[in-house]
DNA sequence: TAGATTGTTAATCGATTAACAATC
DNA sequence: TAGATTGTTAATCGATTAACAATC
């Protein structure tokens, strides 16, 4: 991995997952870049380019065996990786994160659930007590804790980041409308709802002014 | 709006919205591209070349009005729009995604939400009633919904937004596995929240990697 | 008027695509 | 061996940045 891979590559690769996977789940052994291409509507060559930033996992005039790529990317990824996990925030969009993302294949455990609601602590999801938010500079002490998913309101998110990149959490998963700056020694993955449901807005009244230009 | 807008500027759009509505909401009159720019970690160039997309909303020795920019891009983005929205998938996901996402203000309005789980069937969320997925195809002929936010186990995605598709649904907001293939006439954002996982997980493995080379 | 900052053109940079020699 | 398809280099394209004249 001798050049930095470049951000894009870095964004296609989990698709490249999901479509190996499938292809695996289907019974089918080997892809050239030109079947894959097609269906996942890129061209070959960006599938070669991409997969040869860190090796060459193929084999001219047959191209590529599934399974082969299907583990070397999750090796790339990171996906064997245990990195323990915690939530802060237990509200209904916390919960159904927990009940519908299987960290266990995407590279983390899930340690620790936290939020600041008397009704809510004590409680379990998956197994996990929900705690006291309190408690949670004693938790990241004791078991050092890699990432944290914060799906709190956002008024809480700078003091509650704040503290726990304080504590030694160098990634995070970011729900919530407010903006976590990736500073130096920390990653970040946003996930904007409200982003994409504008962005959605946009592509359909984009794609209006277009029709009604035609007419 | 003569030329096609990238990709690149229209992804980047909601996050100027978000800098810009908080800007107005601590009370900021005006801002120049510089400013922003530092805020925002871009550079002032793109600031100003991604507005001027759209047009010239800025004054030289000036600035930029903060609250007239806010309200340009929201016109852009067409958030004042009142497009109907239907929820597919009445798990704790989609529920959460209700909860938590204020469509009124992103240019949707939420008109309906179907399940196929007769223990879900009949009960209300945020006032609106859960309908049996049997009746979906009749309430689109009676209600013309433009979009379809997708929140269903991934075996089913594909037989249902084909039905959707054939209904006249044009637009889809996806949170399940599988993807929706954007074809002609059909506008689609995807939310792959293992995608996100896993490119976290990538971006810590390779900061692992560099730390460790270091030593 | 002088200073600030835009809108916009030109230069640079990086990402994508095309082409083809290497090789299974 | 002939055909297929990769890995990789070179060409193209598009996006970002820099520069500066226009102008408030």
């Amino acid at each position: 991995m001798e050049k930095q891979v470049s951000q894009s590559v870095i964004n296609r690769l989990p698709r490249y997952y999901r479509y190996l996977g499938e292809l695996l789940s289907n019974g089918i052994e080997r892809i050239s870049s030109k079947d894959l291409s097609e269906k996942m509507n890129v061209t070959a060559s960006q599938i070669r380019q991409d997969l040869n930033c860190f090796g060459g996992f193929g084999q001219q005039g047959y191209g590529y065996n599934v399974e082969y790529l299907y583990n070397e990317i999750a090796a790339i990824l990171g996906l064997n990786s245990h990195y323990k996990a915690i939530l802060i925030g237990a509200g209904n969009m916390g919960q159904a994160l927990i009940q519908n993302t299987n960290f266990e294949k995407r590279g983390f455990s899930l340690i620790g659930v936290f939020d600041n609601d008397p009704q809510k602590i004590g409680k379990e999801i998956k197994g996990i007590k929900i705690s006291d938010i309190t408690d949670v500079e004693q938790f990241i002490k004791d078991n050092h804790p890699t990432m944290a998913i914060i799906s709190t309101p956002r008024t809480v998110v700078n003091q509650i980041v704040h503290k726990l990149k304080d504590c030694g959490v160098r990634a995070f998963l970011n729900f919530s409308y407010a903006e976590i700056a990736n500073s130096e020694n920390v990653v970040v993955e946003n996930i904007h709802l409200s982003d994409s449901l504008m962005r959605l807005c946009y592509k359909i009244s984009a794609k209006n002014a277009e029709t009604t230009k035609k007419d």
